[in-house]
DNA sequence: TAAAATTGTGTACTTATTACACATTAAGGA
DNA sequence: TCCTTAATGTGTAATAAGTACACAATTTTA
C-alpha cells in the first residue's frame, strides 16, 4: 500500500476519510486448553440478537495506537486473565458481511494455555471451555476461524514443542501422546509415537516415576528449555539462501 | 470480536466511530515472477515523499464493500492488468507506524505471474520486475512483507506444484530445476531433483524433445491439470481427525 | 571428426516411517 | 500371598524417502 489520498486532499478528507475508514479491524483469538483428554476452546456467549445463545471467539477492535500484535495479548489479559501466553497469527477474515452490525475485518490468533494454571472466576460465568469436538454452530464466521486454527495447530504440533503450553511441567509420555491424539483426532502407536520423541529431542528424562496411578507407572519427562519456537514473519535478508 | 459499543450508542457515535474507526486497511501484492533464471517481484516507485526513489510493493486500500479477499485481485487487475492469478494470504502486517501518513494495518498477498505472458506496458513505467536477490530496500516494512512471502513460497513450492504459473506450458526438467534453485537460493543434485519430481507425480511426459538449443535436447512436460492446490482456511468439520 | 555442453540414468548409504507382540511393573482384590 | 488387571517399556523387519556421487549418450559447433 502506498497511496492515500485521503491525506493529500485536505478539503474531501471527511468525505474520503468515511469512504475509506468505514472498515473496523478486531482481533479474534481461539484459546486452546486441554483438559480430560480432549482439546478444548475458551468461549465466550455472543451478546449480539442475531446470534443470541450462540458462542463466540473472544475478540476486540484493535485500537488505533496499538500494534496489531499486540492486541490479542491485550485482548487474552483483559478478558480471560491469561498474560505470557504462547500466540500466532494465522489468517484475517474479511467477507463483507461477516459481521450483521458493519463491516468488520479480523485477524486470527491462536493460543495454548494450561487450563489449570488458569482458573476461571465464578463472576466470568460468560466464558466457558468447550471440546472442540462437541462444538458445532458458532457465531459469526467463528467456526470456520476455528477450524483454520485448528488445521494450523496439527501442522505445527508436527514441527515444533509449543504443547509444552498445554500440560503440567512434568508429564508422562502417555500423557504426551493422549495430548497429541487429541489434537489430531486420530489414535497413535505407542511405540512410534515414543520413538519420534525421542528423535526429536525436546524432551529431558527427570529420572522419576509417575506416583498414585492405579497401574504400573511411567517415567516422567519436562521439555528442554531454549527450544525454539515458531517464527512466521522474517527479517532475513531475502537473497539468503534456505536448508531444503 | 462480538460487541461493536459504537453501534450501540448513536449519540456517541461519532466520537467512538473516530476512536475505532481510524485506522485504514490495504492489501499488499508481492507478485513473483521468473526470467532469466531469476526469481523476481513486481515493485512500484512510491510517490510518497518519506520514500522517494524507493520502490514499494503494489497495493491499496481495502474498500468497505468489498470482500478482503477480493482486494488483491481488484489490485493485480487495476495497477498491473493481471487476471486469473494464483493468489495465497500470508501475514496481516499492523504496527503502528508502519505507514508515515497514519494508521494503516495491511495484509499480504502473495502471487504468482508468468512474466512471459504479461508484457509490461511502455506507459507503465513505474512498474519494474526486480531480481529478489538484489533488492536492498524497500520502502515502509515492505523488505519485511517480502521476506516473509519468500518463506512462505519456499516452504509451498515444496509441497504443491505452485510454480506452473511460472513457466510455459512446455518445460524441460532443467529448465524446472533452474526454477527451484531461483526460489530457494540453493544449487540441487539433478539426479535426485529429477528423482524427487518423478514421485510427486505432477508431471506428464510429452514425448516431445527441446529444439533449437545449443547442445543435446532435453524432454518436455507440463504439470498434470486437477493437480489440488493450496487451502489455507477450511471448512472441514473441526472433529473430523487429519491424516498423520 | 573432435571438442564442448548438456542430458539421462542407477546404486549404495543413511534416515525416517510403519506395522506389529511380549515381558515387566505396580496396584488391588480374593 | 497370589492372582488379576492395567498399564508401561522395549525391538525388529519392511518400506519409503533423502543424499551423495560418476559415466555414457546426444547434439551442436568449430
Amino acid at each position: 500500500m502506498d497511496k492515500l489520498p485521503f491525506l493529500k486532499t485536505a478539503e474531501s478528507e471527511k468525505t474520503t476519510h468515511l469512504e475509506f475508514f468505514n472498515i473496523a479491524l478486531s482481533v479474534d483469538c481461539v484459546i486452546f486448553g486441554y483438559e480430560e483428554k480432549q482439546l478444548k476452546v475458551l468461549l465466550i456467549k455472543s451478546d449480539l440478537e442475531e446470534y443470541e445463545g450462540l458462542w463466540s471467539l473472544i475478540g476486540d477492535l484493535v485500537k488505533p495506537t496499538e500494534n496489531l500484535e499486540d492486541a490479542p495479548y491485550r485482548v487474552l489479559q483483559s478478558r480471560a486473565g491469561l498474560q505470557h501466553v504462547f500466540l500466532e497469527q494465522v489468517h484475517t477474515f474479511g467477507t463483507v458481511n461477516r459481521h450483521p452490525s458493519g463491516r468488520v475485518i479480523t485477524t486470527a490468533y491462536y493460543s495454548l494455555v494450561d487450563i489449570n494454571h488458569y482458573k476461571l472466576q465464578k463472576t466470568e460465568n460468560e466464558l466457558h471451555w468447550h471440546s472442540t469436538s462437541s462444538i458445532k454452530k458458532l457465531a459469526f464466521d467463528h467456526t470456520l476461524i476455528l477450524n483454520t486454527c485448528i488445521n494450523r495447530l496439527r501442522l505445527q504440533i508436527m514441527e515444533q514443542p509449543l504443547v509444552y503450553n498445554l500440560l503440567p511441567q512434568k508429564f508422562s509420555l502417555r500423557q504426551l501422546q493422549d495430548l497429541y491424539e487429541a489434537i489430531l483426532g486420530v489414535e497413535l502407536d505407542r511405540r512410534n509415537f515414543r520413538k519420534r520423541m525421542m528423535l526429536k529431542d525436546w524432551l529431558v528424562d527427570l529420572n522419576e516415576m509417575e506416583e498414585d496411578v492405579p497401574h504400573r507407572p511411567g517415567k516422567l519427562y519436562r521439555f528442554r528449555t531454549g527450544l525454539k519456537t515458531v517464527e512466521t514473519t522474517v527479517s532475513r535478508k531475502s537473497h539468503e539462501p534456505v536448508n531444503v
